[in-house]
DNA sequence: GCTTTACTTAAGTTGTTGCTTTTGTATTCG
DNA sequence: CGAATACAAAAGCAACAACTTAAGTAAAGC
């Protein structure tokens, strides 16, 4: 719980664009290309590339050349870090709220015998 | 599932800043005054309040001023978009591996048949 | 073997981010 | 009232991010 705040500092980096998460949420859909990766966008191959580049430095997708062609997949432990921050802090959060709840019902009895 | 990019943008480009990140964890533990948050950093107070901004548009935290003390405390519904968007994409993912799963057991059962 | 195709590398441009210092404005306290 | 406190706004700056174009390289197809 302590490091580790780099790889996340990444993941997140990596999900802040559009162009990335559009590439993910193809990926999710299955394997692809990058030419397949790079279709849908306005944008030219290096910079799709690079885009790709991001991801896979942050661990969320990987990929491996066949002749020509990359074929890239999603890295599900990439997501699967990023969601165990995410859910880590709604626990706490969560938590906190209930001891809140206990508290404030304390109060509220203490408040009904005093009244 | 079409529009609504802007907000996962500044969401997950909040994330990624380790600091940002740190002023989440500890207001997961409760509500902090701005003076609260910058205390852990060596860095001025502007630069925490810029922090503070970003995590404010984002929507993952909210604040208000009473006096000369401002209390910011986490806005649930932010982390929940960004939650939200992780899980599709993971069972887009996982509903992709079980098509595959069942496909590969296809072939298996062909397999064997024809061995 | 010569051309496509599919990616790759390099270099350059523009805009944004994460700070800084400086200066200002409300509160609160003595 | 006057000083300390807690935030706030402004301006400047170095590093980085997201592209671009131009110029490769290596496998496939003809």
């Amino acid at each position: 719980m302590l490091n580790q705040l780099a790889p996340l500092d990444l993941a997140f980096q990596a999900l802040a664009d559009p162009t990335r998460r559009a590439m993910l949420e193809q990926l999710a859909r299955g394997p692809a290309s990058v030419s397949d990766l790079a279709r849908p966008f306005a944008m030219s191959m290096p910079a799709v590339m690079q885009h790709l580049a991001v991801l896979e430095s942050s661990g969320l997708v990987c990929s491996q050349k066949n002749g020509r062609v990359r074929t890239c997949r999603i890295e599900p432990q990439g997501l699967g870090r990023v969601e165990a921050w995410i859910n880590a802090r709604r626990r706490e959060w969560e938590q906190r709220l209930d001891r809140l709840g206990e508290y404030l019902d304390e109060l509220k009895t203490q408040g009904d015998s005093n009244a």
